[in-house]
DNA sequence: TTTGGACATAAAAACGTTTTTATCCTTCTT
DNA sequence: AAGAAGGATAAAAACGTTTTTATGTCCAAA
């Protein structure tokens, strides 16, 4: 009978034991004696509140310590306040270096993302059909606001599947497609032409590429400048000299000792990343050739260790944690509502020369 | 005038709308004819609904695609669904290998988590001060239901706060305090003490420690395992030899440099990790000294590469995946309830002995 | 026949927001 | 002087859940 008197106590009650707790906009509404409505308002900034009232309210938010219940704002905006990202999962053994740089995307992106409203969240991925599905989960059931991922393939499912959706994301790397995205990418095509072009005038004209998965993008477009390279040169490209594999240590290695093994070897080597160089220099090692001496190799950087190989080693430099910060802001602008067609960066790496091998001026042979 | 009836037909087109979207508990109410509430309680298995009642509902759950929406569930329950980890922050060219095992961390955290209703979430730290500010932050404003981190300090104020205020955590490393929490961590102290047993009975007296920051928990358990070593071989601790700093492979060189070039330099030296052993390594290389013959090198891995060292370097192997697999489970369980005294590990990493130095057992001098 | 549990389900309240709509004053127009 | 227009705020509805409370119905005990 007395229910509602019993539910008032109640209330009561409650209240005074989580009062300390988290003040919430009903707390700011009865200190200052406004409606939850203008509490709201004052505080997301609408113009329809009075200067003065707003004033008040945003000081006692202050005083108070009020901040908004995320949980509040996700039910009733259908926002979740999250920026996915997709990140591999390297759980072999041996293949420890894989996604090394992931380390450094997500510092990036975390940097980006600091004085924003959103939160980075981290879904791992097996493979690229596990990374679709992740991905086109993170959509259907809206498990955030924005994507990034990386791994782009030549033919990627996830771009199409994501402009089609209209859900906002940017990629590291560009698929082959004419699409408008969001994305950052490195000029691979450029640093594998800068790469060959530089051993070529060196006087190599057998040269390995020890480059990634031909399904992804950027394999592709070093492909492409490999083969520019030799041909500006007037020579043939020695497309038998590419490897494609995993971007392990082993990788590296195995494929350095079954180049060299071969009838005509090369001279000289491009590695895709620092994790496959040092396999490289493990396999030189072993068949006591020496770098600068018997065969040149020039590398891309991840983790900037380059330099401490023996010896030193030539490398483009790859400013991985910019290129997440990158990636963050352009995903912050793009879940602002801003064109993705504006949001597109394409970096040149910088050749860091380490060894004295003066090549682009030597003629070797 | 008509408030109630314009209403109606809006709500009406609006569901007809969006019906196709996403279903929701109500969907589920209209279809089977049962109320909201009794399909919550069917769909979370609670006892007071008839098995047929259940599996009527469970049935068109499954025909209608229904997910439960996160955000509802994370108001009503106050819980946010969300595992939070600490993450260092890696700003500075040249530390890019800097928290290169986050990568590793998280994707074992990732796999753990991979069948629960939890999501990671990231948060980026800079330093000890940030990461008790982001710790604390996360706790006050509930922003995750529970919270892993590593980079644990003798002293470390986090693990005092989060378990004064019973917030369900899980640590990679153990503080110095006598205070029960879920922690995973690896027997540090073991790993110093056999290592450089194995060089005091390779004959090595002067012994260097390449260490980390000693604010750092494990830094502390390594010297103590250093200090062991020589006092249970009844020897006087080469404790000038001991070099702390940050983990960079630059720090490695330097040190090495350092040290090799003291009146009275160390014959074998210990590393903290495999980014110090490359800077040490490349030291050694510009002294022209070779690892095996003028000095003994034993290292920790981490990414599992020091096999391709030239030449390769007999490591503390750490599965650190794994470590992050156990972080991951010991969270969930925690979360659920379950006492943290139970929720502890402690590994001893796998010793690999890479190098041909019959170390264990020569006399070297 | 009543009373009073069990049992199964429905109704309602609540979590903390945002947003739409309603209400109340002023002030300006005519 | 009456009405319109505008400004400021309040009220109410809604987002999708879970949980507490209410309402029946049926059957055994009195």
């Amino acid at each position: 009978m007395l229910t509602l008197e019993k539910q008032r106590s109640m209330a009561a009650s409650k209240k005074s034991e989580h009062r300390e707790l988290s003040p919430t906009i009903k707390t700011l509404a009865a200190h200052t004696g406004f409606s939850i409505a203008t509490v709201s308002k004052a505080l997301r900034g609408s113009p329809v509140v009075a200067q003065q009232t707003r004033d008040a309210i945003v000081a006692a938010a202050r005083t108070l310590g009020y901040q908004a219940n995320i949980r509040g704002m996700a039910l009733r905006t259908g926002k979740t306040y999250r920026a996915a990202v997709l990140m591999p999962i390297t759980s072999a053994a041996g293949y420890e270096w894989d996604g090394v740089e992931y380390t450094q995307i997500l510092s990036g992106i975390s940097q980006a993302l600091e004085n924003s409203d959103y939160q980075l969240s981290v879904h791992g991925f097996r493979d690229f059909g596990d990374a679709f599905d992740t991905a086109r989960r993170i959509v259907d059931q809206s498990a955030a606001d924005g994507l990034i991922f990386s791994g782009v393939q030549a033919d990627d499912p996830r771009i199409d599947m994501l402009v089609e959706s209209d859900f906002p994301f940017v990629s590291l790397g560009r698929c082959r497609k004419p699409l408008t995205y969001a994305h950052v990418d490195v000029d691979n095509e450029w640093a594998a032409f800068t790469a060959t072009a530089r051993l070529i005038a060196g006087g190599h004209r057998r040269i390995a590429l020890i480059n990634a998965d031909r399904r992804l993008s950027y394999a592709l477009d070093r492909i492409d400048g490999f083969s520019r390279a030799f041909d500006e040169a007037g020579l043939a490209t020695s497309m038998d000299l590419v490897a494609d594999g995993d971007l392990s240590t082993r990788f590296g290695r195995d494929s350095a000792l079954r180049l060299l093994g071969l009838p005509s070897p090369p001279t000289a080597l491009v590695c895709i990343n620092e994790s496959t160089t040092l396999g490289v220099l493990s396999a030189l090692g072993s068949l006591d050739r020496r770098v600068g001496v018997h065969v040149d190799v020039i590398a891309y950087d991840d983790i900037n260790v380059s330099a401490y190989f023996t010896p030193p080693i030539t490398t483009f430099y790859q400013p991985i944690e910019l290129l997440g910060r990158k990636l963050g802001e352009f995903l912050l602008r793009r879940m602002a509502g801003e064109d993705a067609a504006k949001l597109t960066m394409v970096s040149r790496p910088e050749l860091i020369g380490r060894q004295p091998d003066n090549l682009g001026g030597r003629n070797r042979r």
